[in-house]
DNA sequence: TGCATATATGGTAGTTTGACCAAATATAAA
DNA sequence: TTTATATTTGGTCAAACTACCATATATGCA
């Protein structure tokens, strides 16, 4: 592997990782269905307000998210939408483990 | 957010952050293309073998992934092989990062 | 059986992550 | 301009991650 086949795994792994945290994860998932401030995102987060804008910058530098300021709040959408587009493959993992440990109990 | 929600989206995290690490990345996308074992993947990674294996194991865990003994190998293969259709997603959110650097340039 | 090969596991050290608190910044309203 | 609200930034600390080395296990062959 060359240096820039190694650096183009390594920004691809980094958005994958940006996205394996479960709060980033599940603000990628809301900001599917819409913009959103982050007052929106945190009322459903138990998390320290400081703590959740963290994890905004990670998203946002791992370009998954942009953000817009709006008079006193701050808008985050996906940047690219699509990137939630293979979380029906992810369930489907999840099924197929799922049935694993069911065949395991059989 | 209640407790099976919480699970879910954990669940789901866990299965992303497995491949938010380049060797791991790198490791599904050879399997991509088929079974590989061990000794093939270590050939193209500059690592210890215990270390090639224990991003196995985590992949392995994730549930991304299953092996099979086979003689003296393991071979390892995609268990839903769909995981890695979202790559050229992953691809244009690079893309549009990219833009955006060039964008600032000008 | 004894040896070489393939892979996994246990231990350890350095690095990174993630959560919280406190403090800074920006904006709108009083 | 003072104040309240929204968000970010800096600091700290414990937990998690990752790499390496050494060691253990399993298998095929001499």
């Amino acid at each position: 592997m060359n240096d820039k086949e190694k650096a183009l795994i390594e920004a691809k792994a980094n958005i994958l990782k940006a996205l394996g945290h479960p709060t980033r994860l599940w603000m990628a998932e809301q900001l599917a269905g819409g913009e959103r401030c982050v007052c929106e995102l945190a009322e459903n987060i138990d998390a320290d307000f400081s703590t959740i804008s963290k994890h905004l910058t990670i998203l946002k530098q791992a370009g998954v998210v942009i953000d817009e300021k709006r008079g006193k709040q701050v808008y985050y959408k996906l940047k690219v939408p699509c990137i939630l587009n293979f979380m029906p493959c992810v369930e489907a993992v999840l099924q197929a483990n799922a049935q694993t440990h069911i065949d395991l109990l059989k």
